[in-house]
Formats: structure tokens, C-alpha cells, sequence
DNA sequence: ACCCTTGTTCGACTTTTGTCGAACAAGCTC
DNA sequence: GAGCTTGTTCGACAAAAGTCGAACAAGGGT
């Protein structure tokens, strides 16, 4: 079972952001900032379905954001902090750290 | 003929994300944060149609990335930098900084 | 006035993306 | 091994996004 994790420079920064532009990921990687260590997927539970939070896992992973580290019928995510701060100077800091992840929907 | 540019602090943050994430519009943000000044819409020539580019330009007006200046015909468009390094500090010298639009295509 | 230039808007079409339930795969546990 | 748990994959579907040509709008020449 090969997970396929890309070497970040080989993804389009275009992908990285695609990826990080949706809320749900964007709560996951939130998630996965703050605790800074490695959930289950079964971990992130935003009122979607597995297959959801799967195909989202999956984005991200693909995207260069995240490994995944297999354990039995279980697996591990965490955020590849490091090589983003690397490749991306800032990037994160500042998407982690925008206002509300929806903003107040004043309109 | 009013053009909508919102605020930047009501945009969404993965509505900014997804205006970066485009190649097309990357390669009109970058152009406008190189150049530094404003830019008639015409100049952003990137094998695309008029309807298409006024398309993404629209996008990243809408997603506050953008201002638009009217002068008879012509429309002058700038990026609204200050604001955004305010709002995102880092966000978009990470993104401009990012090696290649797209990667050298190794697959 | 007429035409040219600059852009926008309007369908129409295609592709991509998000979502789900259901089926499947692979480990655990008893 | 039967059954449970954890995730992935497979259609299917709806919504969103990118693209274009054609029509339109509004200024600026001459």
C-alpha cells in the first residue's frame, strides 16, 4: 500500500493553494497546526462523510501538505510544517493565523 | 459604473487562496507586483480571449486582490498590496517568491 | 456621424470539484 | 473465523469554474 506523497518542489504552488482553499481542508490543516503532532483521520469529523474527509485527505496529501503514516487499519496524518516553512517562507503563518475561518457573513 | 472591490477583511481567506490559485491569475499577480504600478487589462496577454482574462480579473477584483481604476475606456488594474501584506503578512511574498509558475515538468 | 479600440456581459459548453452511499480492503478482537 | 473498526475506492450526481465567440456598451479619433 503506497501512499503517494510528492516532493513539494515537484507541486505547482498553484496545487498548494487550490488545496488550501476550501474549508474543510483548511479546518484540517488548522487542526493539524495547532495540535502540531499526528491524528487519525477519523479524527476530523466537520459533519461530512468518510468518503469526504477521505477524498479531502487526499487532496491535501497529493498537494504536498500532509504524510501520512500507516498503522494497521489506522492512519496517521500530520502537516509537513518544516518542508513548507522551507519552500514557502510565510505562507502558512499566514493563512494559519487570517481572521475567522468564514468571516462574521456580514454582507 | 460601480465596480465591486470589497473589503478585504469581509473576503474569505480561502476566497483569496482560490484567486491565487489559478495559473492564469498568478501569472497577472505576478505581473502586477512586478511592475508595482497599474496596468491596462489589455496588457495581460497570456493566450487567452478578452472574455476570459476580464473573467480572472474579475476574480481577483472580487476577491479583493485587485483595484480598478475607470479612465474612459480603458480600465487601469493594480494590485492592492499594502492591504493584503497587512491583512496576510507574508502570504504574498510567499506566493510570488514560489519557484516556477508551474514546475519543470518532470513526470 | 462613423468607426475603431477597450472591456464587459451573455449564453453555451466542458472540465473540475465537492458530496454522498454503497461496496470493498485490511487489521484488530473475541 | 465472525464481526467490528478504520479508511479507501467506485459510481453517481450537482454545483462551480474555466473557456470561448458573439453581442453589447462606452469612449476616442478622424
Amino acid at each position: 500500500m503506497e501512499l503517494h506523497e510528492p516532493e513539494l518542489r515537484d507541486v505547482p504552488v498553484t496545487a498548494v493553494l487550490a488545496a488550501l482553499a476550501d474549508d474543510v481542508r483548511l479546518q484540517i490543516v488548522r487542526a493539524l497546526a495547532e495540535g502540531g503532532g499526528e491524528y487519525a483521520c477519523g479524527t476530523f469529523e466537520f459533519g461530512i462523510s468518510k468518503a469526504t474527509r477521505s477524498h479531502h485527505l487526499k487532496v491535501l496529501r497529493e498537494a504536498g501538505l500532509t504524510r501520512t503514516r500507516v498503522a494497521g487499519t489506522t492512519r496517521f496524518v500530520r502537516l509537513r510544517r518544516d518542508e513548507l516553512d522551507r519552500l514557502y517562507p510565510g505562507l502558512l503563518d499566514a493563512v494559519l493565523t487570517a481572521p475567522t475561518p468564514t468571516p462574521p457573513t456580514r454582507d
